[in-house]
DNA sequence: AATTTTTATTATGCATGCATAATAAAAATT
DNA sequence: AATTTTTATTATGCATGCATAATAAAAATT
């Protein structure tokens, strides 16, 4: 018996990774949160808010008070949308342009490092389950059947 | 080439299945956070709360808040420690021991509907992946050495 | 024994993820 | 065309994870 379960697991070493991104981007006047959200931004054209969220696996309003903080910090510009009155296009200043490069390298480093230590079938397998529990839960496998009968 | 990094599918995956949790916990008036300290606390003898951070990976100072909640929902008692001045054993009350219970239940369910859908060697690789992570981290492998260097 | 250092805890502020509610614009329906 | 529904966004409140600072007790040092 292992004595550890997967969601045990999941949560521990995501909370050390989001600790280590979170010192580290301390340097810079910035956020993991932050530093995710840069490179979810084109750095050429731009991107549609909307096209944010889905790709971050958020909801919209959480990013829509990430995106405040980096337009008050001046990495971003929120441009009206010429395609929807109601949308916003995301634009990095040149000081955005920046720190999306040192968000960028902080992720290919630890990428690197922890490829040095791990053979590319595991991680092949560790992006599989990541894949599965996606799934699982994105087609709610999981607990919505059950919830009302338990309670 | 992968279409994603390390970080990101941790990120995206923990996330939902925090979701997940609370989104089920809330019909428990309780919390994911909740659930998981319910679960680290002895039912039997409790538990001094200088063990439970450790054993969750958390600061103690995170947990002091979700004690406090917990407390106040009448989930635990803070006892005094007679072997130290200092410290405080925390203790379930009936109430907490029934929260705990049902905490158990959604994450032996959530871990079984994974595991069905996951081969047990993947399984040990995804737990072997954690761990090297995790190891890494806490061995400072990453970003300390260069952090002065780049800023 | 007195003093200094360490440890356990709590309080507080910041960031962030969620949910819910409000608002404005677009899209769909009548 | 007017009305209803949907969609994109923001504001706000709650929970929680962190860091830092404060406090009290224990442990170590002098």
């Amino acid at each position: 018996m292992r004595e550890t379960t997967i969601d045990y697991a999941l949560r521990a070493t995501w909370q050390a990774v989001a600790r280590m991104y979170n010192e580290e981007a301390k340097n810079f006047n910035s956020t993991m949160a932050i530093g995710f959200t840069l490179l979810s931004i084109d750095p050429k054209t731009g991107t549609p808010s909307t096209a944010l969220g889905p790709k971050m696996g958020m909801e919209a309003t959480s990013l829509s008070r990430i995106l405040k903080s980096m337009e008050l910090k001046g990495f971003i510009e929120r441009r009206p949308n010429p395609l929807d009155g109601r949308g916003v296009l995301i634009h990095l200043t040149p000081l955005g342009l920046a720190k999306r490069k040192v968000s960028k390298d902080a992720v290919l480093r630890f990428n690197e490092v922890v490829r040095d230590k791990v053979s590319e079938e595991k991680l092949d397998y560790f992006f599989d389950v990541m894949e599965i529990i996606n799934k699982l839960i994105s087609d709610r496998k999981i607990f919505t059947i059950d919830s009302n009968t338990i309670k």
